[in-house]
DNA sequence: AGCGGAACCTGTCGGC
DNA sequence: TGCCGACAGGTTCCGC
């Protein structure tokens, strides 16, 4: 689900409702999304006071007053902020915080993890990721990166290794904003396609950044407001309906095992 | 090395 | 109504 806008809004959040509060106790209510031996994981989050969170990629870092704990949403995953004790049915840990309120991981698909790490101890998945997405690279600097590689154009935007932080939604509607057809191998592109994704990954991002992010089915912020740049969609999830510009049929292709959109007029 | 496909897990939806 | 397959925002592993 997450992709770098909604794991933004939920970091954006998260800073201002918990960063100072202090871990009381925790619940895991599925060891499967702990990556620790769960005691251990217990042990080593109560009594933590949280400093700080940041967003990195698609990951969220909890900043403690020892060690530090590492998240990832996986497909479904949300940290929601429950102030009125309801029960989420997929609530899979529980933090219980010492202002009496609840930060609760609900993950349905149990992709999503929490990993605990300690001081100076650095997770093997942030290693090699590409620069964040939501800065803008020059064009010569992205196909510079992207030197060897002959995969379709949509497959490497996928690549967190390339640049991290976009996902299936957003590689379709970068593709779209750029008008590079997503099946375009990335050996064959000009000049002027790295221009356009040069500009149209950042612009992307950040569009959908200040609409809070995407909500197809299950992505819900802290407060579990949906996003609402689902409204601007122009190509995912849109097949065989008309291109919001010309018109034509909206096209759905597999590529890598992933669904791919795009409209065979506008995009070349 | 780079690439595509399967696997991980759970739910929903459409067709027969 | 019920079953079955396809599909869903991600990452990792495996084989070619």
């Amino acid at each position: 689900m997450p992709e770098l806008p909604e794991v933004h809004t939920i970091a954006a959040a998260l800073q201002q409702k918990i960063e100072g509060r202090r871990i009381d106790s925790v619940e895991i209510l599925r060891d499967s999304v702990i990556k620790n031996p769960p005691e251990e994981f217990l042990l080593a989050l109560q009594g933590r006071s949280i400093q700080g969170i940041e967003r990195i990629a698609k990951y969220l870092l909890f900043r403690l007053d020892s060690g530090q704990m590492l998240a990832h949403l996986g497909m479904s995953g949300k940290f929601v902020l429950d102030e009125n004790d309801h029960n989420d049915p997929y609530a899979r840990v529980i933090f219980h915080l010492d202002n009496a309120s609840r930060l609760i991981f609900a993950e349905i698909r149990c992709f999503g993890f929490l990993e605990y790490l300690k001081a100076g101890q650095a997770s093997p998945r942030l290693q090699g990721l590409g620069p964040d997405a939501l800065i803008q690279q020059d064009p010569e600097t992205l196909k510079k990166r992207a030197q060897g590689r002959k995969t379709p154009i949509k497959n490497l935007l996928l690549d967190q290794h390339f640049l991290a932080g976009i996902g299936n939604i957003y590689a379709a509607e970068i593709l779209f904003m750029a008008g590079i057809r997503p099946t375009r191998p990335t050996d064959k592109l000009g000049p002027k396609a790295w221009q356009g994704l040069s500009e149209s990954i950042p612009a992307i991002l950040n569009l959908a950044l200040e609409h809070n992010g995407t909500t197809i089915s299950d992505y819900r912020r802290v407060d579990e407001k949906k996003g609402e740049f689902q409204n601007f969609l122009k190509v995912y999830q849109r097949a065989d309906q008309p291109c919001r510009v010309c018109k034509t049929p909206i096209k759905r292709i597999v590529q890598a095992a992933r669904s791919s959109f795009y409209c065979p007029k506008c995009q070349r």
